[in-house]
DNA sequence: GCTAAGCTTCAATATTTTTTGGAAGAAGTT
DNA sequence: AACTTCTTCCAAAAAATATTGAAGCTTAGC
């Protein structure tokens, strides 16, 4: 009966990973790196690189890649055990938290350079009818994205209870 | 002079299909899907397959894969020009019409599938303790997710000037 | 300063994704 | 029906990405 359940909570969490990882794939982050967020997300204790080399079935190398890149997204934490040389590694499980840091990321490397990038194209046009008509289309996809970016700075900035519950019932 | 504009206005087409286009690749679109795109999103008339092939030097299969997989996404649609043969493509302007058509597709596609996954494994797990500790930041994931689908659903739903108007600046 | 545990790096390799080009299909014209 | 013009499909090739494994590095403890 206990043995019965084990299998299904293993079958749960393969589940979860690979559900994970699918997702992941479809959002520009590689399949490894969203597995191993999963594994840890899952987890209820931090977990040391071994342990996910071995769960995931993935090399050391790969396993230390991915988890830098997660620490990085600041999906990951870092955790040290005293007198304990290993790393353990355990992920922000608040999910706003988790969202609110890739809204950031993404933000900061991706909007902000077409931000940039749409300055630039408007500055240079000018005078013809085409060149106007480009400009034209050109200005509305800035004025957009301004006001994307300028969302996602608030958002980002607001509380997180504030945000879940006036928020989200408002709409 | 006029030359010159001329020289701007391509390169200035060009930076802008170029950074359309990494852009895509870091969310799961392929770099030439999103460059069709953004040379569609910057013509002011529809252009024909070969037209696309011609400016982003690609081949007829490629570009051929690549608008009908926008056409799905209904980012561009097809265009018949009486007496003429040829398809003629034009891309959605409206830039709230493109994010709105982005988020129906994904939200189909990738969030309700996870929803679902969720479910599934709730229903599984129940009795050991790891299976509690699963379970709860199971729930705590799908509970988000939920939120995260209704307001979506709402967004979508909701009136682009409205949303524009109000919405945004309220935040 | 040496050793050993553990982390990082990276060139080689494997895998996945994209692209191509041509053959087959469809549809309007003579 | 044969011809023309364009679209679609798909297997092979190319390109891009991810993964491995082992060498090298770092640091704590002796």
């Amino acid at each position: 009966m206990v043995e019965e359940e084990k299998i299904d909570l293993k079958e749960g969490k393969e589940k979860f990973i690979q559900a994970w990882g699918a997702l992941g794939s479809n959002w520009g982050v590689s399949r490894t790196m969203a597995q191993v967020h999963a594994l840890l997300l899952i987890s209820p204790k931090a977990l040391c690189a071994e342990k996910i080399m071995e769960e995931l079935k993935i090399s050391r190398g790969n396993a230390n890649m991915n988890i830098r890149a997660l620490i990085d997204w600041g999906l990951v934490h870092k955790e040290l055990h005293p007198g304990e040389r290993k790393e353990y590694f355990r992920a922000e499980k608040d999910m706003w938290e988790v969202v609110r840091n890739i809204i950031i990321q993404r933000k900061k490397k991706e909007l902000e350079p077409m931000l940039r990038v749409l300055d630039e194209i408007t500055a240079v046009e000018g005078v013809c009818e085409q060149s106007d008509e480009f400009c034209k289309i050109i200005k509305d996809i800035k004025l957009f994205s301004n006001k994307a970016d300028s969302t996602l700075e608030k958002l980002t900035k607001s509380d997180a209870n504030w945000l879940m519950g006036t928020f989200f019932k408002m709409i």
